[in-house]
DNA sequence: TTGTACGCGTTATCAG
DNA sequence: CTGATAACGCGTACAA
């Protein structure tokens, strides 16, 4: 006898389920699967041993079989970040829902980096990647990487991106330039004309979108000389960029960062030298990460709604039919709290 | 002829490599798995081919064949918390670094979801499983969920916990009860003897421990009175406790926070009310999170080394041989910042 | 509609 | 040390 009698780890296969309701493996999987009609009867009887046996399914076997695993690949740069931390927690419950599971895929900021988490997350067969990492502005970077991730959507991968405009396919996109412009206006509104940006390298679209509209609004406001201090996109980033700052511009009364987590840079850095806020100089950032309102002072921002664009993104790569390719905007809404006030006198 | 010419999608299998290298696909499962020894000359070849061809295993099938996957499960609440954001950058960091991916599991500090979670982990194969979230006291509802995990074990998977220590498996904890009492500590050192606790849920053991530390300190230090609020793990929990102590206790001249989460709740509701913090009342917390260094006034608390632990916690999942349990416990240090002073006179 | 049988890509067993 | 070959659990043409 060949017969294995009760094998591997007593985990039920689908064989078994198929025995127990009396009907063959392909009936019990495709009504498992929904993938053809079934009669009603049998169909009831497959469930109820399914059931009974508390069977669950082997993703490997399934995606072996030829499909892809229930599984969303997010890609994000820094996962304690904040910002990501928050779309990460979107994305994680609307899944978590709908019975798929989420893989982190670290990146950092390197292209090459990136290609090889596309390409892990392609030969783990996963059913969807939500990429949540700015794109880059360098077209040869992205060629490389948009590439391997068009393959992935062509071979049936669902693929959704949030905050890049420029990869075919679904996206969750925040109006970059608008957010920036829209703290821009109100610094320029409060009187002050003395205006520096700390920003993150400008290779990555989204500082380049967010630049963009401090440009937009400081031209519209008749101001020329705003100085600009690039470094990396995190609170060490903010802090270099605005000791740079303060080292080559004395008289500044308003330091827009690019987002909250190098205007956290900024306000220590401040606090440090003694340099008040709102009161010398203004601060404001973007994003409102959760952390924006206890901050001392609480600071003036741009929300954006991470969690729910994590939700959203989710979503569309869950439910996104052969339907065409959808792009849906996220709004944006200044926030005034105590970081900023009228330049000083 | 019923050869399938180039098909699937152009993925090459380990037949490619095996027919490149000129040897018969056992051969090249070995010396791509280094499961067994092969002779040098072969083993050149393989590695050459496979290498020509972009060649990557397809986990499923592997794990179809016998083995768990190259994934860590990771179970937190709320990956947006910072504490487990941190947490969950360092197992990143660590597995990436080892060609393991990290599969996020969403636990709602409810048993049957953890159950649930634990299960879906198991259905996928996944390599290891490291618990972040803290146990529960309830033996009753840890039951399910340990059988789950230690069958888990038993069949092979890593399991590592973080943050408790009553689940027999290798371990990375903090001295919850030690940390607590330093803070408590520190307070009574400053003088202060009116002290209220906001805390989590008693049916979290980092909750309990914490407060067993608590208690320590006061009866060393002679307090009998200490007030207690309890409410949700969460900002929004803090100041909901903090709140119901203010409303019971006007008097107190401290409050600490069983983590800095509720510590930013507590704070918020403080300005609020124009209570300033520390002159009128001292705020601590536990865990030292990144923006604890930030908030206003910047956090008294306990630094728990948060993204360290995560990265213990993947090498333990990932180097540990047959040995033994380990239990690693780590250090916590207390951080006085702006939040704490001596009681008003 | 339902069942049979083959293939998915690897690992493990068992001969050589 | 190396090579056939049988599982692993499931989807799905194909046939009935």
């Amino acid at each position: 006898m060949t017969v294995r009698a009760r094998d591997t780890d007593g985990t039920p296969r689908l064989a078994d389920v198929a025995t127990r309701a009396g009907v063959s493996i392909a009936t019990a999987s495709r009504t498992l699967s929904g993938s053809r009609a079934v009669s009603a009867d049998l169909r009831r009887r497959v469930l109820e041993a399914a059931d009974a046996l508390a069977y669950t399914v082997n993703p490997h076997a399934r995606s072996l079989a030829g499909g892809l695993t229930s599984v969303i690949g997010l890609m994000v740069y820094e996962i304690d970040d904040p910002y990501f931390a928050e779309i990460a927690g979107g994305v994680v419950e609307v899944a978590g829902g709908h019975g798929w599971s989420v893989q982190v895929s670290h990146q950092d900021r390197t292209h090459t980096s990136d290609l090889a988490g596309v390409r892990l997350l392609r030969g783990q067969r996963v059913g969807a990647i939500v990429i949540a990492g700015s794109g880059y502005r360098d077209a040869g970077k992205n060629a490389t990487v948009n590439t391997e991730l068009e393959a992935y959507a062509a071979s049936g991968g669902r693929l959704v991106a949030i905050g890049h405009r420029n990869l075919d396919c679904h996206a969750v996109v925040p109006d970059n330039v608008g957010a920036a412009r829209v703290v821009a206006e109100h610094l320029i509104a409060l009187g002050h004309r003395r205006i520096g940006v700390i920003s993150g390298p400008e290779t990555l679209t989204t500082v380049v979108d967010r630049g963009r509209g401090i440009e937009d609004a400081a031209a519209a406001g008749g101001i020329t000389d705003i100085a600009w201090a690039h470094a990396a996109f995190t609170r060490d980033g903010g802090r270099a960029a605005t000791i740079r700052l303060l080292a080559e511009r004395s008289d500044l009364t308003a330091v827009i960062a690019l987002n909250d987590t190098m205007a956290i840079g900024a306000l220590s850095v401040l606090r440090e030298r003694g340099i008040r806020v709102p009161q010398a100089v203004s601060v404001t950032g973007i994003d409102d990460i959760q952390v924006a309102q206890d901050l001392a002072p609480a600071l003036t921002t741009v929300r954006l709604p991470m969690a729910s664009m994590g939700r959203q993104a989710a979503l569309l790569a869950l439910q996104s039919g052969p339907g065409a390719r959808r792009v849906e905007e996220v709004e944006h809404e200044l926030v005034v709290r105590a970081s900023t006030a009228p330049p000083p006198a």
